[in-house]
DNA sequence: CGTTTACTGTGACATTTTTCACAATAAGGT
DNA sequence: ACCTTATTGTGAAAAATGTCACAGTAAACG
């Protein structure tokens, strides 16, 4: 089958995410459209692309459509095993983070180059000292990581993780991490964040 | 002028993130591609865009640039004000954030519908409780919004925040909002990053 | 001060992504 | 069972984005 594109991938996660919340039976192309401001056109064309017929006459139908987006996505049921590095202050709220139940994820491993950390916070899972963020993440299999280091550590720690063969990184800092192109990377830095509000918006004057 | 594209926009953010991090006088687009995966010759594209020479020979001068791209971007001097919308965990963390400091944003207000956190947190801005959320933001100005409420909220705090004629939400959520498409939105959520990793990488296999 | 070198800036081309229009199909009523 | 209505699924056209190649230009050097 073809490939599915990125931009179309992107907003198949948020659909997903979107269905999860609503727990009606059927959902028409046009009612996403009006959820999400993307046009019924592209939103059905994005279906298209899972690859499975899953509504008509009444809309999709949300449990069908669900699974296959879970499917097409990867994010279906096995648990896919992550890790936290850097247990600073932002590092601790994602410690124990009720998002993640129910989730196709598991923070199975913390790490922190402060000893005094690692020994003295709590945490369903164990927590080391990134001298074993090598071994550590061969042992458990993990394939994700979560980087809230400070800024002088990030570049070297998502170094340390592309070499163990980390996947993707959830990159909380402000730096831009440079990696080999087979780690994926998605950026939730609040500057950032913020920066890409105010560059989407400044040309909105000129529309009116 | 021609208006500058979405995708360019976003990279031309990173971009200038990744400038204020290095300390050297020129950088080429070569550089730049090794650093980001970028092609050069993308890199170059984007930057013309700016509709501003700032190089040549050996490279780019990057204070011109990174001034080039603050103006583009609209990320220059003046400090945005910003509010924090949900008083919890998260909140908390970015409450005194100095991330911040050095940037074009600032927080002047916080938000929570629970008076004890609004009255017992400290903060070096004012704490108010929800009711107060339209009357703040009118009477400060305020542009951008960052979302930090549970579920249960986030959609109605997001409407509200609409009317009130705030610019931008970084929603830290996992709620898709649904929103006027003036308003724009950044979703930083973890639940939703890492499935957009996986989405991302789903792939990958097919490409050996 | 001319020559070489290294890089940018950009028009023309290629690819990707989105829009559009409509035939095909399922539900619902009579 | 048939007809009506609503909505999907999808090729074909349009628009947006990215690639490529090279003329043009600034720095560096003898």
């Amino acid at each position: 089958m073809k490939e599915i594109p990125e931009p179309s991938k992107r907003r198949l996660v948020l659909l997903s995410r979107l269905l999860t919340d609503r727990a009606v039976k059927n959902i028409t192309s046009v009612q996403i459209e009006s959820l999400t401001g993307w046009s019924a056109n592209l939103v059905r064309k994005d279906i298209s692309l899972l690859g499975v017929k899953c509504g008509a006459s009444n809309g999709y139908k949300v449990q069908e459509l669900k699974e296959a987006l879970d499917k097409a996505l990867g994010t279906g049921s096995e648990k896919q095993k992550c890790c936290i590095v850097g247990l600073g202050r932002m590092g601790q709220v994602l410690l124990d983070n009720a998002e993640l139940e129910e989730s196709a994820f598991k923070i199975v491993a913390g790490f922190d180059s402060n000893v005094n950390r690692t020994e003295v916070l709590r945490s369903v899972f164990p927590l080391h000292p990134t001298t074993m963020l090598e071994s550590v993440i061969k042992e458990e299999g993990i394939s994700w990581a979560i980087l809230t280091v400070n800024r002088e550590e990030a570049q070297e720690l998502a170094t340390r993780l592309a070499v163990c063969g980390i996947k993707g990184i959830v990159n909380y800092t402000p730096c831009i991490l440079s990696l080999p192109k087979e780690v994926a990377i998605e950026n939730v830095c609040l500057l950032t964040a913020l920066e890409t509000l105010v560059a989407m918006k400044k040309d909105m004057a000129a529309v009116f």
